[in-house]
DNA sequence: ATCATTTATTGACTTTTGTCAATTTTATTA
DNA sequence: TAATAAAATTGACAAAAGTCAATAAATGAT
């Protein structure tokens, strides 16, 4: 699992084997169920995972039982709940493996050890933020500028593999909709294109 | 007003007066007026903007004339048209400075030259992403799972000079909502509380 | 200070999206 | 593979938000 963690690094910044390998030393692996939480709402987040295999989601959860995806983990990705993480407080997210999933993490106080030991860390991690942000800002504008209709659109354009792998209940959530608007759109503008059936696979 | 950059970073990161006249170096003044285009929609940004006074906005804005604010650049931040600043792509967005302004900038290279040879300033940078990246979570968060009063509430509450000190028309475009929806908002919930008209200041 | 311009408010109406409920389809697991 | 549970779809209706238009208020430039 570790080398698949150092693969997906090593072209973003310049470490020696010696540096390497005490970075990878710092990370645990675990393996996850089907739907497991790996962080419950209201605890402060310990850990960055880096996904190897499966999917994470971090999400809200209303009192309704309403919930609401903040973003997906997908294979050779890390997240967190990045505020708690950051800022040391009580997670408003949690964070679930929607898949059985490999994953590799690292607690804060290992994570700082890098970056004060490991120049090189700090420019990956920064680089990984960047990514982040990016991502983020591209969805603030869809939600702030775009209807339901659109913003559906412009994912199944811009991500067809999240549509067709995960359950239209959370796509809906990610998107900000009712499982039911979702149903209505995909029905409505693209009748032949929604998740893969597992019987067709 | 290089002052001002200076005493807002000293507390991130530890540089000698050496490094931090280097960095300062970097740094351009300009003043604005208000309304002024600081970046045209569909060309590269070439620069990172520190806010001495007044206020910028990074905007999208429709072929109807219809704009939404993606975020707001209050005195004593950094901003920029960040996903266009750092892939060096085209801008989606523009930016204006709402009011007269004093702005520090540095441009894209200068940018990468200190974080090549400042190696605290490569820390700062990121925990200014790090911030930037927990604000842009936080606002999704309010995106996908409120309804527009919701919305308003915690806006009115969480940051009440925005709404005092912008027009209704852009604080409506960056809460993702119309105008007249906004207003009926503010007729509804809190009567007494909106911009403070300047002839009451 | 006045005037022209921009912004804010309000009403009437339309469109979009949500909610609830019933049904069908798909997935899980014993 | 049957039985059960979960998810998706659909219809009917309700609520939220948008649009258009008219008016009022506030701003800023002269």
């Amino acid at each position: 699992m570790h080398d698949v963690l150092k693969n997906s690094l090593v072209g973003l910044t310049a470490l020696s084997d010696e540096q390497w390998a005490f970075v990878l030393n710092h990370f645990k692996s675990k393996t996850t169920k089907r739907n497991e939480l790996l962080l419950e709402k209201g605890n402060t987040c310990q850990n960055i995972y880096f996904v190897v295999k499966g999917c994470l989601r971090i999400f809200l959860a209303g009192d309704d039982g309403q919930e609401s995806t903040r973003i997906f983990i997908f294979e050779g990705n890390f997240g967190t709940a990045f505020p708690s993480f950051v800022l040391r407080q009580p997670s408003a997210a949690a964070i679930q493996s929607i898949e059985a999933s490999d994953v590799l993490y690292i607690s804060y106080q290992h994570f700082q050890t890098l970056l004060e030991t490991i120049p090189g860390w700090e420019k990956m991690y920064r680089i990984i933020l960047e990514k982040g942000y990016i991502e983020s800002i591209l969805r603030i504008e869809s939600l702030i500028s775009m209807d339901a209709a659109e913003r559906y659109n412009i994912l199944l354009e811009k991500n067809p593999k999240l549509i067709q792998r995960l359950s239209a209940k959370i796509v809906a959530d990610y998107l900000g909709i009712s499982q039911e608007t979702l149903s209505r759109l995909k029905s409505r503008k693209s009748p032949k294109v929604g998740k893969v059936r597992k019987s067709e696979k």
